[in-house]
DNA sequence: TTGACAACTATTCTTTTGTATAGTATCTAA
DNA sequence: TTAGATACTATACAAAAGAATAGTTGTCAA
């Protein structure tokens, strides 16, 4: 198998997301649009790609690319964490409490569990019972919402990482911010991912 | 989950093999040769499907249709509403806009649509841009938050009946409160259903 | 016996989509 | 240094495809 561009890497790895996430493969056109070039360009990405054995190409037909042995799933098993502890890895079958499907366009990214909120320091976005889609990375935005383990315990909080140290602020101003030195963030604090979605029963 | 009509089983045992086959779905008009048929039976055909929950369809696209996950007691596809008129049959073919697979679990009662909020009147436990999920009822209890429809425009407000006539509130104190007599209500007043989910992005 | 549903025909309209022509600019390996 | 690949712009056209209008026929249950 020939070697890709990054380019090339980037359009693959797009059309491969794309059909994961729809259940079919992208035009041309989308191709070109979600990388802002025009659809030309993007026929030559998919034409080297061809070329190079990465995928198929119907002629005339629209969506007419086709990766050889993919199951597409418009519905993703979606694990719902009971007691997260430190230390261990974070989708560790003994921590997973079940799993819901939920369909695909609601799940971005790659490692995504779900959070029963039990307290109100994020009052009122997020209330006691919700249910909080997280998305598995090790930092986030200033000002992000984020899933974060402090002193083994996993609470949701808003992130605010500054020279002077680490900020955990609730939404809630009933609930005091817990500040961190770097030292300390460094030893106790664990961000394991931002908060994506919120769903809640009434 | 709907029993199929023989003809219909045999459109999605052909929808499932051609993608086997090809790596991606069939276009309407590819189904209605191979039954010989016209497109627009065809189209009769995958709406059918799609109304039965076998499979979902991503209106105007080619190709657009995707399998659902093969696990259908699990997962319920709910309509999504796009404006909803006065007088129309709830769930006319004409009011939706798309639909989502949603867990089972999610879903109470049988008659349930998705509605995108827009204004900010329920604020902070319903912002611009949720998706709620409403149970179709003709009656909340008081103080119940239901999808209601005033001069044929929906809205997500608290619902009040007393004997002095009906009373439409927003938890957002900025939002004066709707009074309607008895009369006025019985005229200009409908309650769709009982808002019993809220689902944000962040 | 009425009315909903299923399963179609025939035709048409409008988008969507693949692909083409005709270029430009950059880089790289012979 | 020069041919070839890469990575694009801009425009355009014809075919493919979704969806709509306006019906017909048959079945089956209330």
């Amino acid at each position: 198998m020939k070697t890709l561009t990054s380019r090339q890497q980037a359009v693959l790895s797009f059309v491969e997301e794309y059909f994961q996430q729809q259940g079919y493969p992208p035009t041309v056109r989308e191709v070109a649009a979600h990388f802002g070039i025009q659809p030309r360009a993007a026929d030559d990405h998919l034409s080297a790609l061809k070329r190079k054995g990465y995928l198929h190409r119907e002629p005339g037909r629209s969506r007419g690319l086709a990766l050889t042995g993919r199951q597409p799933e418009l519905v993703v098993e979606v694990p719902i964490l009971g007691q997260i502890a430190a230390g261990q890895p974070l989708l560790a079958t003994e921590q997973v409490e079940d799993t819901l499907p939920l369909p695909r366009s609601w799940v971005q990214g790659e490692e995504v569990f779900l959070l029963r909120v039990t307290g109100d320091s994020m009052a009122p976005l997020i209330l006691p019972g919700d249910l909080v889609m997280v998305r598995v990375q090790p930092r986030v935005a200033r000002g992000d919402i984020a899933a974060v383990l402090v002193f083994d315990e996993a609470t949701i909080k808003r992130v605010y990482e500054e020279a002077g140290g680490l900020v955990l602020k609730g939404d809630n101003p009933d609930f005091t911010p817990l500040r961190f030195s770097p030292g300390e963030a460094a030893e106790l604090v664990q961000i394991l991912g931002k908060v994506v979605g919120v769903y809640r029963s009434l």
